[in-house]
RNA sequence: GCCCGGGUGGUGGAAUGGUAGACACGCAGGACUUAAAAUCCUGUGACCGUAGAGGUCGUACGGGUUCGAGUCCCGUCCCGGGCACCA
C-alpha cells in the first residue's frame, strides 16, 4: 500500500488532541526544558511558509528532548494588539477584537495542519483582557518603583517618599530626570501632595513627559524611530513631524548597565548581542564645563570621552538646536547664524547622509573659555553635532578628532599637537593614546592614564565637570495615540497622574464610535463615554482616564512567564511555576527583533528580578535567529504610451520611411516638437498613435491636420493590441492611407483591449520607459512563463491583449525578495500540505538549508523529500499493504548503518543542523533499502528518531509495530560507538598533500604495520617516482601523507 | 564610514585543519510502456586523455602558516543585513 499522507495525518492529528498528548504538566519529577518561538502578529494574510520554518524546527528539537525524558515547556500564542487590525478596524468600522479573532482562527487551521506539538492549553493572547491585566499590572509595579544605584537594583517608591521625609535627596544616589533639583526635607515637608507627587515622577521607572515624537497627523499617532523612514512614515508614506507631547516613559536608562553586564551571560548571537552593545552604547568619559566669555551666568557642558585632550581643544561646536544659541550670538552673527540654521532645517536626513564629507557650520560670535588654561575659543554651530546627543555641545579637538580636523582646516582655526606621538597633522588628525602630553598645563609630560586621573581629579575639586558615563539608550516612550493597545491604568486628578486600584484591573478598552483620534487631535481612547475613573471618596464623574495606550511591545514584554502558568487569576505566573520552568532554555525567532522586543524584554525582566517574582536575571539562556524565506517575484512588463510609437517604428513604418523618408521620429519630448507622431518626407500622410479615449487630442489634431494641409491616419493603442502579433495587419493599414486620397482615417470599431502586456524577451528592443513593472501572482507563472488560461481571471489582465514571444509564449521577469502578500509572491503552506502531506512540508522546510539562513524559496525540490518518505514507508509496508518487518536478528552492517544515523542525528539535532538531519535519514533508507533489509531492531530506532521530523508517519508505524501509547513518549535511542568499529580501515592516501589512492588496512594495525603496508601500494611508488620519503605522517582513523 | 553575516557545481546545499562537492533538485542516457506520466537503473565540477587507465585545474581574489587549508592568519573585492556625523 501507498503511503498515503492524506490518510494517515488528519487521523493521528485528532487522536492527539482526544489524548491530550501534548499538554504539558508543571508537576512533575521530570528535568524540564522550555522552548520558545517568538509568538506571530495574527495578520490578514495569514501564514506564508516563511513562518513555520522556526516552528518546525524548535518543534523537533521540542520533541527529541521529550524522547530524551525532558519534560517539555512548548508554547504558542499571539501578540494580538498591533496597528494592522486598527487600520482595517478605520477602513470598515469593523471592531480590532473581531478581526483578530477570525486571523487567528486562521493561523490557528494552518499551524493545526502542520502537526507542532504546541500545547494550546496554554495559549496566550496580549489583547485578552485576562492577559493585560497582568500587562497593566506590571505597569503598576514599574510605576511603583524606582532605580537604586546604591543598591543596584529597583526599589519601592514608598522608601523613597519615607527618606524624603527624613533627609531629602541628599545623598541620594538613584536614577532620575537631568533637571532633579537637590531638597531637604523640610523642603519636602511643605511640599503640598501634587508637588511631591510631581516630584516622585523624577524617579519612578514610568512616568509621563513631555518629550519630542515622530507625529504622524495622518495616521494620528506617534510611530517610532524605525517606522519612519526617509522622513515619512513606513505604513503609507505620511510625512511625520517632531512634537513635542506628553508621553509615557519607561526608565529603561536606569538599566542600561546591567542591561550591558546581562549580554555577557546568554548565549544568543553575536550580531544581536553587538547590536544591543551599540544601541545602549557606554561611553565613559567626562563633563566639563566651559564658561562663556562675556555672559556671566552662562555656560556650555560638553561631554567628552578624551577629557586628556582638552588643552587641544581650539574650538566648541554646537548643534543648530541647542538653547543657548540665540542668546549668544553676536549681532554681527545673526543674520549668519539664522540662516545656517534655517538652512540645516530644510535638510533632510538623505541630504545630511550624502553629504557627509561636507563641512558646514557657523561662528556665534561668542567665546567659550577653556577650564584649564582660560584660552578663548569661539564657538561654531554645526550639523554634525547632534542636539539629542549627550550635551548638543562638543569641544572640538582638531588634533585628535578627524571630524574636528576637517571643520578646522575649513574655518582655518588652530591645530595644536597635544601628544608627542601624534604625525603627520597636516594631512590627517592623529587619535592616538600614545606617547607623552605636550602644550597641556597640568598634564604636561604625562601618560594617558595619569593624564585622565589628574584632569577629572581637578575638574571635581573646582566643581567645573567630573568623570561620567553616558549611554546612547534613551528612555523608551510607551504611549501610543492609538485604540487597539492596553489601557494604562491611570487617571489625572489636578495634572498629576495616579493609578487605579489594584482591584479595578483589568482596566478593558472601552468601546468607541470610530477608531481615529478625535477632531482636537486627542487619541481614540477620548472618544469613549464615561472614559473615566471613580476612586473611592471621589464624586460621581470621577477623573479622566490615560488616554494613550501602551506600544505592541508591552505584551510580549513577559508573556513567556505567562505560559507557565497561563490561567492563573491571582498573579501573572506563581512563584512554584516560575521556579519550575525558570526561564526560556531555547528561544528562536527573526533577528528583526534584535533591540525592539528582545532589549525591552529583558528590560522588563530585571526589573522583575529586582523585586522577586522571577528566577533568573536574564529570560532566555539561548537564543537562535531563523533566517527570512524570500519570495521569488515574478513581474509582466505592461506598455506605456511610448511603447506603441516605438512599435510602429521599429516593426511596421520602417519599410515606409525606407521608401518615402522619415520626417518625424518618435523622441522622448515628442509631443513638445512635434504636431504628430510621424510623417513622411515624400507623402502628406501624418500618423497619430493615440488612445481612442483620448478624442479632445484626437480631434485637435484632426483640425491641425487640416489647418497644415496633411491627411491624417489615427492608429489606436488599444487597435495596435489587437493585432500586436500581426504587425501586418497595422502595416496593411498605412499602405491603404498612404495610397489613398482620403483625409481622414480612424477605425470606426470600439476595441476591446486598453491595456497589451509584452513578453519579457520581448522589452529589450524597447527603451526601458516603454514599460511599468508590475507583480504577478507567482501561482500563474511557470518557469517564468504566465499561464494564459490562469491569467485571464486575474483582475490586473482586464482586458489586457498580449505580445507573446517567437514560441507563442508570454514569458515574466524574476526576483528574489521578502515573501509578502502585496508582492504576489507568497506561498501557502496549506496546499503544500494538502499536495505532500505536513510531514513532507517539514521535512522539505528543514531541507531547504541552515535555519538561520535567508533563502529563497523553491518549491522543485519537495519532490526528493517525497521520494523518500515513501521509501521509508516501502521499508515497513508492503506493495500489496502487507507488514513486512520480521524480528530476525540484524547484520553488524546494519547495525553500523543505524547507529551511524543516530550518532550524526542526535549530534546535528542538538546544534540546529536539521538540514543535514534529513540527509542522514536519506542516507540510512537508500543504505538499508540497498540490502534489503526490514528488521525491527534497526527500524524501531530510526522510526523513533524520525518522529520529531514526521510524526505523523512515525505515529502511524509505530501503532502498526503494536505500540498503543504514543511514538513522543518513546525513548530516543542510545548510541553505541561497538558498532561502528570494523576490521580495517581504508586511508586516504596523499602524497605531498595530493590524494594518490587508498589503502585497506587492518584496525588492528601500528603505524609501522601502515607505513610497510602503504609503500607497497604501486601507485605510491609510482607517484614517488623515486624520491626519498622524508617523513610519513599517520593521523589514526583518518589519513595517511607521504612528505616526499 | 562603522558593526555583523556570507561568497563552494546548472540549483538548494554538505564537509571537528585530513579523500571538496555528502544528500537532494535539475539535466542526459537507459529500462518498463502502443505512447505519455509515474517508477526504477546509470551518469553528471571543469579541462586534457585511447578507455571505467591516468593526469591537470578547482571552494570570490592575492599572499601566508601547515606534512596537509573551503576551514586558521594578513590584505583586497563583491553580496546581504543592521547602524549612521555618537563627541
Amino acid at each position: 500500500m501507498e503511503y498515503a499522507p492524506r490518510d494517515i495525518e488528519p487521523k493521528w492529528r485528532s487522536w492527539w488532541k482526544a489524548q491530550r498528548t501534548y499538554e504539558v504538566s508543571n508537576d512533575t519529577r521530570k528535568p524540564k526544558f522550555y522552548i520558545l518561538n517568538m509568538f506571530p502578529y495574527p495578520s490578514g494574510a495569514g501564514l506564508h511558509v516563511g513562518h513555520p520554518l522556526g516552528y518546525i524546527a524548535s518543534d523537533i528539537v521540542a520533541r527529541y528532548k521529550r524522547l530524551n525524558g525532558f519534560n517539555v515547556l512548548n508554547p504558542m500564542g499571539y501578540d494580538s494588539f498591533g496597528l494592522p487590525a486598527e487600520q482595517y478596524a478605520i477602513q470598515t468600522g469593523i471592531h480590532p477584537a473581531v478581526s483578530t479573532d477570525q486571523n487567528i482562527k486562521r493561523y490557528r487551521e494552518q499551524l493545526d495542519n502542520i502537526g507542532f506539538s504546541f500545547d494550546w492549553s496554554r495559549e496566550v493572547r496580549t489583547s485578552d483582557p485576562a492577559y493585560y491585566k497582568w500587562t497593566q499590572w506590571i505597569f503598576m509595579q514599574l510605576y511603583n518603583h524606582y532605580f537604586d544605584q546604591e543598591a543596584g537594583k529597583a526599589l519601592p517608591v514608598s522608601g523613597l517618599v519615607e527618606r524624603f521625609g527624613q533627609h531629602g535627596n541628599a545623598g541620594l544616589r538613584a536614577a532620575c530626570d537631568d533637571d532633579t533639583p537637590s531638597f531637604s526635607a523640610a523642603d519636602w515637608n511643605a511640599m503640598s501632595d501634587n508637588e511631591q507627587q510631581l516630584l516622585l515622577l523624577k524617579y519612578r521607572l514610568t512616568f509621563p513627559e513631555e518629550s519630542y515624537v515622530n507625529w504622524c497627523p495622518a495616521l494620528g499617532t506617534v510611530l517610532s524611530n524605525d517606522e519612519v523612514k526617509d522622513g515619512v512614515s513606513e505604513r503609507g508614506g505620511y510625512p511625520v513631524e517632531r512634537k513635542l507631547m506628553k508621553q509615557w516613559s519607561m526608565r529603561i536608562t536606569a538599566y542600561a548597565d546591567r542591561l550591558l553586564a546581562g549580554l555577557d551571560e546568554i548565549d544568543w548571537s553575536e550580531s544581536i548581542k553587538e547590536q544591543q552593545r551599540y544601541w545602549i552604547g557606554r561611553s565613559q568619559g567626562a563633563s566639563v564645563r566651559f564658561a562663556v566669555d562675556g555672559h556671566d551666568g552662562a555656560s556650555i557642558e560638553v561631554f567628552t570621552t578624551r577629557v586628556d585632550t582638552i588643552y587641544g581643544a581650539t574650538f566648541m561646536v554646537l548643534a543648530p538646536e541647542h538653547e543657548l544659541v540665540a542668546r549668544l550670538t553676536t549681532a554681527a552673527q545673526r543674520s549668519e547664524i539664522d540662516s545656517y540654521i534655517k538652512w540645516t532645517a530644510s535638510r533632510s536626513d538623505i541630504e545630511r547622509m550624502a553629504e557627509a564629507k561636507k563641512v558646514t557650520g557657523a561662528f556665534t560670535g561668542a567665546f567659550a573659555v577653556n577650564p584649564f588654561n582660560g584660552a578663548k575659543i569661539p564657538i561654531y554651530i554645526a550639523d554634525y553635532v547632534l542636539a539629542g546627543y549627550g550635551t548638543g555641545a562638543v569641544m572640538a579637538v582638531p588634533s585628535g578628532d578627524q571630524r574636528d580636523w576637517n571643520f578646522a582646516k575649513h574655518f582655518q582655526l588652530p591645530i595644536v599637537p597635544i601628544l608627542d606621538a601624534q604625525q603627520n597633522l597636516d594631512e590627517a588628525a592623529d587619535p592616538t593614546k600614545e606617547g607623552r602630553y605636550i602644550n597641556s598645563g597640568l598634564i604636561n609630560g604625562m601618560d594617558y592614564e595619569q593624564a585622565v586621573a589628574t584632569l577629572t581629579q581637578w575638574l571635581e575639586q573646582q566643581g567645573l565637570g567630573k568623570g561620567k558615563v553616558q549611554y546612547k539608550l534613551r528612555n523608551a516612550v510607551f504611549s501610543r495615540q492609538r485604540y487597539w493597545g492596553e489601557p494604562v491604568p491611570a487617571y489625572w486628578k489636578d495634572g498629576v497622574p495616579h493609578l487605579i486600584e489594584e482591584q479595578d484591573l483589568p482596566l478593558v478598552l472601552p468601546a468607541v464610535d470610530k477608531y481615529l483620534p478625535t477632531e482636537t487631535g486627542e487619541p481614540p481612547l477620548a472618544r469613549a463615554d464615561g472614559w473615566r475613573y471613580s476612586p473611592e471618596g471621589s464624586d460621581a464623574i470621577g477623573y479622566e482616564y490615560e488616554l494613550s495606550t501602551m506600544p505592541g511591545w508591552a505584551g510580549s514584554s513577559w508573556y513567556f512567564y505567562r505560559y507557565m502558568d497561563p490561567h492563573n487569576t491571582e498573579e501573572f505566573c506563581s512563584a512554584s511555576a516560575a521556579a519550575y520552568w525558570n526561564s526560556v532554555d531555547w528561544y528562536i525567532g527573526g533577528s528583526e527583533h534584535a533591540v525592539g522586543h528582545l532589549l525591552y524584554s529583558r528590560f522588563w525582566n530585571h526589573f522583575l528580578y529586582d523585586t522577586g517574582r522571577v528566577p533568573e536575571r536574564e529570560f532566555a539562556k539561548k537564543l537562535t535567529n531563523q533566517g527570512m524565506i524570500q519570495g521569488r517575484s515574478s513581474f509582466a512588463f505592461r506598455a506605456k504610451e511610448r511603447f506603441f510609437e516605438e512599435y510602429l517604428w521599429i516593426k511596421v513604418l520602417q519599410p515606409f520611411f525606407a521608401e518615402l523618408g522619415p520626417l518625424a521620429i518618435p523622441s522622448s519630448n515628442l509631443e513638445e516638437s512635434y504636431t504628430y507622431d510621424f510623417a513622411f518626407e515624400t507623402n502628406d500622410l501624418v500618423i497619430e498613435v493615440t488612445s481612442w479615449k483620448q478624442t479632445d487630442k484626437i480631434e485637435a489634431i484632426r483640425q491641425a491636420a487640416e489647418a497644415d494641409g496633411k491627411r491624417l491616419l489615427v492608429l489606436y493603442n488599444e487597435e495596435l493590441i489587437e493585432n500586436i502579433n500581426q504587425h501586418e495587419i497595422t502595416a496593411a493599414k498605412v499602405r491603404h492611407a498612404l495610397n489613398s486620397r482620403e483625409r481622414f482615417f480612424m477605425s470606426k470599431e470600439t476595441p476591446a483591449a486598453e491595456q497589451l502586456f509584452v513578453s519579457l524577451d520581448l522589452t529589450s528592443k524597447y527603451s526601458t520607459d516603454c514599460f511599468s513593472k508590475l507583480h504577478v501572482d507567482i501561482s500563474m507563472v511557470n518557469d517564468d512563463v504566465l499561464d494564459m488560461d490562469k491569467a485571464v481571471y486575474w483582475p490586473l489582465f482586464e482586458k489586457a491583449g498580449f505580445k507573446l514571444n517567437a514560441e507563442g509564449r508570454f514569458t515574466c521577469s524574476s526576483e528574489v525578495e521578502k515573501m509578502s502578500k502585496s508582492k504576489y509572491n507568497v506561498v501557502n503552506p496549506d496546499d503544500m500540505v494538502e499536495q505532500y502531506g505536513a510531514d513532507c512540508f517539514r521535512m522539505y522546510e528543514m531541507f531547504l538549508g541552515p535555519v538561520e539562513m535567508s533563502k529563497p524559496w523553491d518549491t522543485k525540490g519537495i519532490t526528493g523529500v517525497y521520494g523518500f518518505l515513501r521509501k521509508f514507508w516501502g521499508m515497513f509496508v508492503g506493495e500489496a499493504g502487507q507488514w513486512i518487518v520480521s524480528d530476525d536478528a540484524p547484520t553488524p552492517d546494519e547495525l553500523r548503518v543505524l547507529h551511524t544515523c543516530i550518532k550524526k542525528v542526535t549530534d546535528d539535532i542538538e546544534r540546529f543542523s536539521m538540514n543535514t538531519c534529513v540527509s542522514h535519514f536519506m542516507i540510512l533508507t537508500n543504505d538499508l533499502r540497498t540490502q534489503k533489509s526490514s528488521k525491527r531492531a534497526i527500524l524501531e530506532p530510526a522510526l523513533v528518531m524520525l518522529a520529531p521530523f514526521a510524526p505523523h508517519l512515525a505515529e502511524e508505524l509505530w501503532h502498526r509495530m503494536g505500540h498503543e501509547t504514543t511514538v513522543c513518549d518513546a525513548s530516543w535511542p542510545a548510541f553505541n560507538a561497538e558498532y561502528l568499529k570494523s576490521d580495517s580501515i581504508a586511508y586516504p592516501v596523499q602524497i605531498n598533500g595530493k590524494h594518490r589512492g587508498n589503502v585497506e588496512v587492518a584496525s588492528t594495525a601500528s603505524n609501522a604495520d601502515i607505513e610497510a603496508l602503504v609503500m607497497a601500494q604501486e601507485f605510491v611508488q609510482r607517484n614517488l617516482n623515486g624520491q626519498p620519503v622524508k617523513k610519513f605522517i599517520v593521523v589514526p582513523g583518518r589519513i595517511v601523507n607521504i612528505v616526499a
